[in-house]
DNA sequence: TTGATCTCTCCAGCCCACTAGAGAGTCAAG
DNA sequence: CTTGACTCTCTAGTGGGCTGGAGAGATCAA
């Protein structure tokens, strides 16, 4: 089989990607990603972008993105321009969600290093009715 | 039944915590929270403290934290002194993994802002072999 | 005492994101 | 033309984190 100049097959894409086949074709069923096609015995050819995309789709999901989410702003790149208003307003509240979680992360940070240092990171014995973890770090 | 005074049954725990009953008693038999006893009958009796656990477990988890690994922070919160190096290597393991967690969210606020204005996040038609969108970003 | 309203345990099922395996077809090299 | 590696589809199972329901007991107000 002569695969053309710039198309993988799956096996390839995986060992270089360093992502299962099985997970590979699970995220082209899902939508995450596009084949150029198929060869004459259905094998499927990614052309090299793939790898963009399986980067991003990785990050995105390390971040705590679903894959449904990962593929509603794949499917805003590949339109190619201004979103419409009803993905601006999705998009515009995930970057909000987003600043508020590099936020907490940064709290996290700062209590994971209590912890490393044998403080508490929790009232012991409090009699707090509101949870004071937030106000107090 | 006659609650002392700074026990709370798992129902107002619920309700004033907003994580449901059953949440809470799986946290319970995972370990990640501990009650005071029970009553003669058998009801859970909580202090007051579980809400700023029921805070931490929350905040932990939405950072992509597992239960599990949740539980071994707050063990080593409620050991109280300084943990052990083999916890210590964890927990210095876990904050480099939050520093770069941070960095990786404020990657992506960039790119939900370009998608917002329009532009695209992968490159559309490129022959790079190695994943272009962590030098480009 | 008798309801109404908790709460208990136990077991089953759901959703997401895979992952394993079976059985069959495809491809390039020799 | 065969061999061996690769790929296909399909079905089913896994693990984490819940969530629902059944059936039974506990608590409390009237």
């Amino acid at each position: 089989m002569v695969v053309q100049e710039e198309t993988k097959l799956i096996g390839s894409v995986a060992k270089e990607s360093g992502i299962p086949i099985k997970t590979i074709r699970y995220y082209e069923e899902l939508g995450l990603l596009k084949t150029m096609g198929r060869t004459e015995g259905g094998f499927r050819l990614f052309s090299a972008d793939v790898f963009a995309r399986l980067n991003f789709i990785k990050r995105a999901q390390k971040l705590g993105l679903s894959l449904l989410e990962i593929r509603e702003f794949l499917e805003i790149h590949d339109q190619g321009d201004l979103p419409c208003d009803r993905v601006q307003e999705s998009l515009r509240n995930k970057l909000i969600e987003v600043d508020r979680q590099i936020q907490e992360l940064q709290i996290l940070r700062r209590e994971l290093g209590r912890l490393l240092a044998g403080e508490a990171i929790l009232p012991q014995n409090s009699a707090a009715t509101i949870c004071p973890i937030i106000e107090q770090v």
